[in-house]
DNA sequence: ATAAAACCTAAACCTGAGTTTAGGTCAAGG
DNA sequence: CCTTGACCTAAACTCAGGTTTAGGTTTTAT
């Protein structure tokens, strides 16, 4: 059993977060000692997930219900596993965006690279794409296609 | 030369944001005849610059610090080739993450299969990670390591 | 026994990133 | 011409997700 103080260090959550999560309803079942939470095994892979579905996209009410499920039993296995696979989906979506983004910034370091080389961007505003170098060209013509 | 409702098909930002960011000084040379938003190519490219900014977590103040460096001409552009390194850094994490995401995803829409099937969660709750198969104690080990 | 450190609550406050509203102006088609 | 839809502004509003504050209790170390 941890203090709050403990799962503070542990996660890098500041305190008054995890207050905040333990009102919106986070820990259902967490238990206190004379007024003073107590985090056990369950509250940390409850976090773990919090973690995992705050970085997802989700909104603390949909992790709320969520733990509400968990609480209900068996009955809502069904409704977990479809919220799990639809996060799934987000995530994957959001990678492939993400490296789309990463071609982008690879595409801009180079730019600047050159034009600090020739010391204005000239050369460059004047370039067509199949002037560029291969291995900018690729990333070029990705981060600026559509979707 | 584009309208705002022109650009906000295209991008598929409100009108209202567009104004918003205009506001915000991330569009310093747009035109305007008789006080309606004229879009460019250079605005086009600066909303491209902006959506990839913003997705890599870069906020408004941040971006406009940029479109301002690039008002001030050739002397700025290291600074602007070290803001995309970094972003292209922060990216780079964040991708790394969102793959730790997607394995514990992974494994919760395993755990929810197998809990459906048994009916409950008695048999998953007593296993030890080297129970689960191949295929998902990878996912398991990488979801609940730390760091 | 006592003082410092860590805990508690409720409620006010903050921030970023827009959105909405109210009241007007502009321009393209009939 | 004139109307209708798209445009404009300033300012107020919204919302999520915390953080801070004020005042109090509990635990821990000396």
């Amino acid at each position: 059993m941890y203090t709050i103080g403990q799962v503070s260090e542990m996660f890098g959550f500041p305190v008054s977060t995890l207050r905040y999560y333990d009102k919106q309803g986070l820990f259902p079942e967490m238990e206190r000692t004379s007024g003073i939470r107590k985090f056990g095994e369950k509250e940390l892979e409850a976090l773990r997930v919090i973690e995992c579905l705050k970085k997802s996209g989700l909104e603390i009410k949909d992790i709320k219900r969520f733990m509400d499920w968990c609480m209900e039993g068996a009955s809502t296995y069904p409704q977990r596993r479809e919220l799990f696979i639809k996060q799934k989906q987000v995530v994957e979506a959001e990678i492939a965006q993400m490296n789309k983004m990463l071609d982008m910034l690879k595409f801009k370091c180079w730019y600047y690279e050159q034009a600090m080389q020739d010391g204005n961007e000239d050369r460059l505003k004047k370039m067509i794409p199949n002037q560029l170098p291969d291995c900018i060209r690729a990333s070029y013509e990705n981060a600026h296609s559509k979707d």
